[in-house]
DNA sequence: CGGCAAACCTGCGAGC
DNA sequence: TGCTCGCAGGTTTGCC
């Protein structure tokens, strides 16, 4: 499901809404996601105050008084649902209850279950097993035409596949790949190697492309929803992705579909040569 | 090491 | 209506 920008909108939400409220307890439906739970992953959250939440690549990062982290990655179809107060019952793949003092829950609700939580120290946080081959994150400095030019060198397979790899970026998924990749006018079967002259294109068309999408509240392509259950907007305004055989809005050329490492890929075949 | 397919798991829409 | 098939926003693993 989330790619940075859904992540971000998700982030933002749990900013403005549980931002303080201290955790009173948490139960677990079964004891494991994409990874086992840690060992005693409630009581290490228990009584907890929720300082603040960040996000590193596609990763939600609770900071907690006692300086712990819940870290969170939503996978595919992971969501955090807000409750008035402990509902009556729950649904089906709720696998995560956290009941503040304030009354309110919050479930973490997952289907297909390839996300993760964990508890990582926050003076390590960075150094743990998850962070520690991720990419620039795509709005910092660090994230230049110098940089993409070294990565990218060495680098056969096509520039698409090259993009969702975290290692390069982080953030960038099989939406924004696509889409980042029309803005830049770039066939996306292109070798990574042989792009040349086209590295800053790149970057301004992933920041551009992240930057609309954050501001739209994301994409739902199916189910996407925000803390407070809205549905992102950025769909209705994809060039590319999920448009095969319908034209292109900027020559009237049909999109066109291709997999590509079995993932779907979209594209222009007038626009990206 | 790099590239790629498969695996993890459930739900849903298309097509028959 | 009901079945099967294929595909879905991610990441890791294991094979070449």
């Amino acid at each position: 499901m989330p790619e940075l920008p859904e992540v971000e909108t998700v982030r933002r939400g749990l900013e403005k809404t549980i931002k303080s409220a201290t955790i009173k307890q948490v139960t677990l439906t079964r004891r494991d996601l994409r990874i086992p739970f840690p060992r005693n992953f409630a009581n290490q959250l228990t009584n907890r105050k929720i300082l603040g939440i960040g996000r590193r690549a596609k990763y939600l990062l609770f900071r907690l008084s006692g300086g712990k982290v819940l870290v969170s990655h939503l996978g595919m179809s992971g969501r955090f649902v807000l409750k008035p107060k402990m509902p009556a019952a729950f649904s089906p793949h709720d696998h995560v209850i956290f009941t503040l003092k304030d009354g309110r829950t919050l479930l973490y609700n997952d289907a297909r279950r390839f996300g993760l939580m964990t508890i990582v120290d926050k003076h390590s946080l960075y150094n743990d097993s998850l962070f520690v081959h991720l990419g620039p994150e795509p709005f910092d400095k660090s994230f230049s035409e110098n940089y993409l030019k070294k990565s990218l060198a060495a680098r056969t397979t096509n520039i698409k596949t090259a993009l969702m790899d975290q290692t390069l970026v982080v953030g960038v998924g099989n939406i924004y790949a696509s889409e980042a990749l029309f803005l830049s006018h770039i066939h996306p079967q292109h070798r990574a190697c042989d792009i040349k002259n086209k590295y800053a294109v790149i970057i301004k068309s992933i920041r551009i492309v992240l930057m609309r999408a954050i501001k739209s509240g994301g994409s739902s392509l199916r189910d996407f929803v925000d803390i407070e259950g809205y549905s992102g907007k950025f769909q209705h305004r994809f060039n590319v992705y999920d448009r095969a055989g319908k034209p292109c809005y900027a020559c009237g050329a049909k999109i066109k579909t291709l997999r590509q490492s079995g993932r779907s890929t979209f594209f222009c075949p007038q626009c990206q040569q």
